[in-house]
DNA sequence: TCCATCTTCGCAATCGATTGCGAAGACACC
DNA sequence: GGTGTCTTCGCAATCGATTGCGAAGATGGA
């Protein structure tokens, strides 16, 4: 910045007003400075920017896997939320600081906001973190969180109203006449507690007992699904109903339904969660209990800058809605 | 830093010695700052560090988007490339910075790299910018792309060998016993226009004559494909082939000839490229040029890291394999 | 010409961590 | 006690942009 102001015979607090677009400074004398940092090649340094004003101009976006120690990508659903929360966030000129954390330590969300590297956080997924998110909230403002809403949160949260869900997903196939539904998820995390919790309720209003053989314990990730059903199958308790916490499970669960010679959906239906890209390609179209992550995004962008200004927020929840496909109507 | 320095009874210099665990502090002593710094929640300050330092620790991931002006989540493509690159990032303990430049103006990629945010850039694709791409690697070492093997290319470039990969599709509809071939992809991506050279060579090669209405201009993004193929369908041309330029586009053709009543693969072979986990699981289950991107990924970064070191590095086009699925053997 | 008022712009401090240089202290040995 | 050697650690400058305060210059009116 010292060069840019030699060469145009001002001062560095010149140049820095100027490129800053300060009212203070001549617009002419400001079409001339720009015009000679343009044309030498000068962009402002962010670090020093950063340091003098205590602002980043970026957005930390993090991924928690707690419960899930494998790669990042195994997941489709948390990419296609990171592509839109970047595309909202770019969409205002704020940067995107991707951030991926495997094993969280007792301190890590601390140690991400100290370092002083983004000016809000968004987090995608509670995973096993609920009371550290909770701790954080207590002192520190820019801070959204997708997940489910779960008791005693203090955080700012952004989701489905995951329990209505599984409940519309459940009554779907009840009224199909399915009386024996398993419910496939990973134990422990939060969203997939709710889902489970929405699928006993449904069951209960039709009078119909939960059996607790037909809670299978699957994974987020393909290669833990096929194993978990497998196993459901050879237990020999019989269902004719799968739901599943999410669309790849669904989908893995299918092709080990159709390899053990079980015909879906003529005598299995399955029901996945989230509507990725995938369930509507999939081989039948996959039923599924759609969340809509253009909306959630932009709400997610939407409340941190909100907060980030200081101004009041309200987690937000929204309503569910199943899309029938091919995975769950058996006449057809 | 000063106030640990106080605690401590010593300078900040030995506080910033310590906690960068040089062995001129005594072992007891740095033990005793470390201790100290993370009971009272101290994290050294990035900005200050980087600006000192002239170092950010961080890789700059760019999606270089010119010819689709669209949103970035349109491609599942993209998505899985930054869930594996971010994976290879955060493994070596670097973050990511995400960066989606839509409207590319003339000196983008300067501005990028002046502002000082990375250590290092990766672009994904070539876009319409291999001029700017060459002009950048002159002066700028730490810079690895993913694309295509495009003529007078100057910068250290990460890919498959796409001409090779159109070939192998190309040929293997061929032996399938299909003669009238459509190519469908969009005009003037790098890629592609190296796929399309390939599809003709077999054609060629096998001695039969391209027609040039059978190259349809499907862009990228599900909107454009089905029009496009519409449009070829309603044009008379008779074609009993169609080699996509990417999965995205295989699928949306598939199900648009389908909806037009021309059944796949009996009637119309269809074969993709990229093997995005979409064509595992789409109805019949696609045939597609695969590319892996873990081992791309990773070459990537490891390219970059080399390349951040001073180490002399040369480019990779790795060879594509075909994945025959169901939607290309025309007597399944 | 002189003073009041407004515009324009520079000095210098600041953000927080890093590090070369050299000083102070510890220790041993003569 | 004096001197040499080694260890330990602090001073102060540095990275580059920002901004409050106040001064210099411009303008106008009496």
């Amino acid at each position: 910045m010292a060069d840019i102001a030699k060469l145009a015979g001002v001062s560095t607090s010149t140049v820095s007003r100027a490129l800053a677009g300060n009212p203070s400074i001549p617009q002419t004398l400001r079409d001339q400075i720009t015009e000679l940092a343009r044309t030498h090649g000068y962009v402002i340094n962010q670090s020093a920017r950063s340091l003098r004003l205590q602002k980043t101009h970026t957005i930390g976006l993090i991924v928690p896997l707690g419960h899930e120690r494998d790669q990042l990508i195994s997941d489709p659903f948390f990419l296609e939320m990171i592509g839109r929360l970047a595309d909202e966030i770019t969409g205002r000129g704020y940067e995107v600081l991707l951030n991926k954390v495997v094993a969280p330590r007792a301190d890590w969300l601390r140690r991400i906001v100290q370092s002083h590297r983004s000016d809000g956080l968004l987090i995608i997924g509670q995973s096993d973190q609920h009371d550290a998110l909770n701790a954080l909230a207590d002192t520190y403002r820019p801070l959204v969180v997708w997940g489910g809403d779960l008791p005693e949160r203090r955080y700012c949260t952004v989701g489905s109203d995951n329990i209505a869900g599984a409940r519309l997903a459940t009554q779907h196939m009840i009224a199909q006449g399915r009386r024996r539904i398993a419910f496939l998820g990973p134990p422990g995390a939060p969203e997939v507690e709710l889902r489970r919790e929405g699928y006993l309720q449904a069951l209960n209003e039709a009078g119909l007992s939960p059996s607790p053989e037909l809670c299978a314990p699957a994974h987020f990730t393909v290669e833990s699904v096929e194993p978990s059903v497998r196993a459901l199958i050879d237990s020999g308790a019989e269902f004719d109903g799968v739901l599943a916490a999410s669309d790849v499970i669904a989908v893995t669960a299918i092709n080990t339904l159709n390899a053990a010679g079980r015909s879906v959906p003529t005598e299995v239906s399955v029901v996945g969660f989230d509507d990725i890209s995938l369930a509507r390609y999939s081989a039948p179209p996959l039923t599924t209990v759609r969340q809509d992550l253009a909306k959630g995004a932009s709400a997610m962008v939407d409340l941190l800058f909100r907060r980030i200004s200081g101004a009041p927020t309200e987690s937000v929840f929204m309503p569910p809605e199943l899309v029938v496909r091919g995975t769950s109507i058996p006449e057809a």
